[in-house]
DNA sequence: GCCGTTGACGAGACTGTATAGTCTCGCTAA
DNA sequence: TTAGCGAGACTATACAGTCTCGTCAACGGC
């Protein structure tokens, strides 16, 4: 709407909006939602101060739209596949998973949003319920057509707990680095136990 | 000994040592190592806060004698039983672990611990060897008697990667409270899947 | 098409508060 | 007498949030 492109030019810009977005990205993402401090917001948007804050009205509030947005934009499901094969499609959906959660971004969010789980539930549960939760549904629907309808939900769980297993606590851990071709063989050898092939 | 004795009158004291760390887990757990702040700390174990600076010497010294400590403290395993029966006893072992990483102290020091891992990855990896580390090896050393051996660290993973399961992740995300029914459920579920029974 | 008004913006000064770390003092027990 | 200790004053710094000022681009009246 032209109501809209002239709204914009008198009102807030769109664009200093999304580098505040940016920047508090980088900065909290990197020192904490605590430790990051909106001065450095500002600094790494190359924005003012006072910008933010015409912008966001507070730091929580900053930190609030960026936790929401992060988790509003998550989208780890693999595109809609023409194979019949689960055990293709299963394949596709937990490997675009596993990957859209070890992207380096996924892992500071999933770091930060942990560490605040104790003083900021709402996050947490934002982020489950826009992430792990809707994978588990995901995965869980296409077992419907494999398994009786009282096992899906389960099998679901656990082939996707499996998918991440001991790699992704590690890389959360800064203890190994992202291994794509590992988070394969542990989707496999999941994919073998929950659906053996023969 | 009496040397001990004669020398902590005279020297600091361990007593106020062991209040001043007391003090310093329920603070910086509960507000995080960032955002906890030392006067706190003295506060809460009724010390002044020369002491803490006299006993550790910096916040941050402080902060890696108790994640050290707790780290060092940590032992999930479940006491060695007479049983032979290596189901019993993975289900016994597995029960333990949970247990211990449900625990309130367990779920903050885990979660501070995954909140600092992007700036204290020293800190990751004390925790990582202590806890998920150990528990890996003494469930494989049970399956190396029902499985090839070069299955049995695999098979060990995925055991302890259900055992946790679904519930340890809402636990910490802090969306569902602690059910150690939902955890049985898990643990057997899962050495159902690893070792079928029949 | 020109011009004055308007409001977003950058820069940075400023306030109040919180915190890390130091220093001093008076108490107490060996 | 000595040294650990509690209490709390004190310094320096950092940060959240506000305020001001000068600039600039868009809008509206002419």
């Amino acid at each position: 709407m032209s109501n809209q492109a002239a709204r914009r030019t008198r009102s807030l810009s769109a664009d200093k909006r999304a580098a505040i977005l940016a920047g508090a990205k980088r900065v909290f993402l990197r020192d904490g939602f605590a430790a990051g401090s909106v001065d450095a917001v500002a600094a790494e948007a190359g924005v003012g101060k006072q910008t933010v804050y015409r912008h966001f009205g507070s730091k929580d509030a900053l930190v609030e739209a960026l936790v929401v947005g992060m988790c509003e934009a998550i989208d780890w499901s693999a595109p809609p596949d023409a194979s019949s094969d689960p055990r293709a499609t299963l394949r596709r959906e937990l490997n675009a998973f596993v990957l859209g959660l070890s992207t380096p971004g996924s892992v500071q969010l999933y770091r930060a949003i942990i560490g605040e789980a104790g003083r900021q539930p709402e996050f947490a549960r934002l982020f489950f319920e826009a992430g792990p939760k809707v994978i588990r549904s995901r995965v869980a629907s296409v077992l419907c057509g494999e398994l009786p309808d009282s096992e899906a939900s389960e099998a679901a769980a656990i082939l996707v707990n499996l998918a991440l297993g001991d790699a992704y606590l590690e890389l959360v851990l800064g203890i190994t680095p992202p291994d794509p071709k590992r988070f394969e063989r542990q989707i496999d050898a999941a994919l073998e136990l929950v659906l053996p092939s023969r």
